[in-house]
DNA sequence: TAGATTGTTAATCGATTAACAATC
DNA sequence: TAGATTGTTAATCGATTAACAATC
C-alpha cells in the first residue's frame, strides 16, 4: 500500500498563489527563483516555500533554485490545470452571467458549456455565445456534453436540489456561490465562495483599524 | 494602557458562520442554543465555540447556553453589522454590477452609493436605481457622498491605480475582485476574493478526490 | 574549490481539543 | 438540590520557522 501523504489545506490554499506569481515571473522572462525570492513576494518565509514544495518532493537544485517552467509545470500539474474542466453554471442571474462571462477561466483551461435557469425571461439569451438553457434540459444536456464542474449561482434556497442534481448526473465538482452550506457524496469536491462572509471579514478588519487608531491616538495624547 | 487582545484569523473567519446560523435560529423562533448545537451545525467542536467566544468575554450563561438574540447582537456588532456601510462600486463591468446587484448586501445595512467605470460604453447605464458613472468624477462625489467601502471589480492592471485613488478620498475597506495584492497604508483594511485561486483549489480537491478513489478501487481488487 | 541554496530534521509557536471547576 | 452547560486552564496537535548538512 502507497503511504497516504495528506497535504493540509493550508499549502493547498497557497498553491494558487505560487501559481499566479510564477506566471507572472514566466511572462517577465525570468527563468530562476530562488525560496527566498518568492519569500518576499508572497510574504511568507523561504523556509515556509521550501516545505511546501518538499511535501510534494521538491523541484529544486541546491545551489540553484528552482527553474520558474518546472515549477509552474508541476504546480499546475498538482493543481489539476493540465485537464481541461468543462463548466456548467446553474443560476443565470446577474452573478452567474458575470462568472460566465469571465474571460480569463478559459484561458486557463476552463471551458463554460452550458448554462441554465428556471426563470424563462432568461432562457434563451446568449452569454459568452452560450444560450441560457431551461434547467429541465440539463439532463438530456450532460448526457451529451459531460462536465465535471457545476457553478452554482442561484439563491440559496434552490441551490441543495440543483446540487442533488447535478451530482446525479454525474457531475464531480461544485463551485458554490450560494449561502449555504453544502453536504455532498464523499467523491464530490466542493469550494465555497460566500460573498456575505467575506465582506463581513473586512467590517471587521475596519473596525479593528478604527479601534487601533484610535487607542494609539490616545495613548499619545 | 489597555492589553491588546489579538483575536487570530482563524476566529474571524468563523465569526460570520456563526452569525449566519444564529439569523437562521432566530428566524426559526430559537431563542436559545448550546456551544454543542452549534458544533453540530458548524461541523467543529463544542470546545471550540466556547472558546471562540470567550475570545470576546463569554456570552452565555452555565447550565443555561447562549442566548440567540444576545449572541446575534453581539457577534453583529463585533463584525461592525451595527453600522452602515456606504459602498462604491470601481468597476461596472459584469462582476461589478452583480455585485452591485446583490440584494442581499442592502438588508445587511451595506448601501451600494455609487457605480463607476473608465467605459463611456457603461456610463450612464442604470443599476438598482443608480446610474453608472466615469471615474473622473469620483472626487466630486465622494465629496457629497463618503463612502467607507470600495468593491473593487476592475481589470487587474487598474487595480492598484484605482485603490490608491479611492484611499486618498477616504476609503477605509478595499473588497478586492481584482487577481492582485494591494499595498494599502496601515489604517486600510483589504479583504480579498480571488476567483481563480478558488477555482484552482477546487480542482486541486477533485483530482485528490480522483486519485483516492482510483486507490481504494486498487487496495480492493 | 568556494558560495549558494535546497532538502530535511528539529524547535517553536499557535490553534484546537480535552477536562473540569464554577455556577446557573 | 441535581443536572446542565459555560468559562477557563491545561494538554495535544499541527503548522510555521529555524537550523544546518547535503550537494549543486
Amino acid at each position: 500500500m502507497k503511504e497516504e501523504k495528506k497535504i493540509s489545506s493550508a499549502v493547498i490554499k497557497r498553491l494558487p498563489k505560487y501559481y499566479r506569481y510564477l506566471l507572472i515571473l514566466q511572462q517577465m522572462g525570468i527563468s530562476r527563483v530562488s525560496s527566498n525570492d518568492l519569500s518576499k513576494t508572497m510574504e511568507i518565509t523561504s523556509s515556509q516555500v521550501r516545505q511546501d514544495f518538499f511535501n510534494f518532493g521538491g523541484f529544486g537544485l541546491q545551489g540553484y533554485g528552482y527553474d520558474v517552467s518546472l515549477l509552474v509545470k508541476e504546480i499546475g500539474k498538482i493543481l489539476g490545470m493540465d485537464v481541461t474542466h468543462n463548466m456548467i453554471v446553474i443560476g443565470a442571474g446577474n452573478l452567474g452571467q458575470a462568472i460566465a462571462n469571465h474571460a480569463s477561466f478559459e484561458k486557463r483551461g476552463f471551458k463554460i458549456a452550458g448554462i441554465f435557469d428556471n426563470n424563462p425571461r432568461h432562457v434563451g439569451d446568449v452569454v459568452r455565445g452560450i444560450e441560457i438553457m431551461h434547467i429541465d434540459r440539463l439532463t438530456e444536456f450532460m448526457s451529451q456534453h459531460p462536465a465535471d464542474i457545476a457553478i452554482i449561482t442561484v439563491p440559496r434556497e434552490y441551490a441543495r436540489d440543483v446540487v442533488d442534481k447535478a451530482i446525479r448526473l454525474g457531475i464531480k465538482g461544485i463551485w458554490n456561490f450560494a449561502s449555504v452550506e453544502l453536504d455532498v457524496p464523499e467523491d464530490v469536491a466542493v469550494e465555497n465562495i460566500h460573498l456575505s462572509e467575506s465582506l463581513m471579514a473586512l467590517t471587521y478588519k475596519m473596525k479593528e483599524k478604527r479601534e487601533s487608531k484610535a487607542a494609539k491616538a490616545k495613548t499619545q495624547a
